[in-house]
DNA sequence: CGGAAGATTTCT
DNA sequence: GAAATCTTCCGA
């Protein structure tokens, strides 16, 4: 069983947040880096729907330091620090100026594993990417990946197989309580009964 | 310029 | 259940 290596093109990220989030499911995620290349299958998004959206860092409308990769078109990564910790890789989405994005949530490792096992500090396998967190320091993904585009990049996101067999569940997106009435969206996305999902639905 | 909070993970 | 840990953002 062989991977392609097929950067997704442009003309999909540039679609709303919500429909690339579910796209992803089933694509994979790939850093060529000096130790090899990392790669795992895309099992759990979640969509950020920008202006619209209480929990989107970009809900105010203006670009900040952190954020302005967001205001971009899409097709760029966006990547940040959480708690002090932890980076987050992202999907820029949508035209520019909607300022739109994916979180990734969660992969099933692919290859490159006994990389994401150095990098993780674990062996055990279903630890490795079942977590934003987990997955950025697993692929060697840190804020100098911030901004980058996916289509040309060491970076990047691969077609998946048959993108029409893939279960997609929705739900509640996970840890964002401040976010009023958007609390309640069903933005985040998983592929059915993945054994690699963060939590389940 | 100060303070509060955070799209998480890990340990107790 | 709570700590770890520090950048980012907003209000004064």
């Amino acid at each position: 069983m062989s991977v392609q290596f097929t950067p997704l093109k442009k003309s999909f990220y540039t679609q709303d947040a919500v429909t690339v989030a579910k796209g992803l499911l089933g694509t994979y995620l790939c850093h060529k880096t000096e130790k090899g290349v990392i790669c795992g299958k895309i099992v759990e998004t979640e969509a950020y729907m920008g202006t619209e959206d209480k929990a989107a860092h970009s809900y105010s409308g203006k670009p900040t330091d952190r954020t302005r990769v967001m205001f971009c078109e899409g097709g760029l990564s966006y990547v940040y620090l959480i708690y002090g910790m932890h980076c987050c890789f992202n999907v820029v989405c949508n035209k520019e100026n909607t300022p739109q994005a994916v979180l990734i949530r969660a992969l099933e490792p692919v290859s490159g594993i006994e990389i994401m096992r150095e990098n993780r500090k674990t062996e055990k396998l279903k630890l490795l990417t079942n977590g934003p967190g987990k997955l950025a320091q697993a692929l060697s993904i840190d804020r100098a990946c911030n901004g980058l585009d996916l289509a040309t990049s060491p970076l990047f996101i691969a077609e998946g197989k048959e993108p029409s067999l893939v279960e997609i569940v929705s739900s509640k997106r996970v840890n964002i309580d401040y976010a009023e009435e958007a609390k309640d969206f069903l933005y985040r996305f998983t592929i059915k009964e993945n054994p690699f999902v963060s939590k389940k639905p």
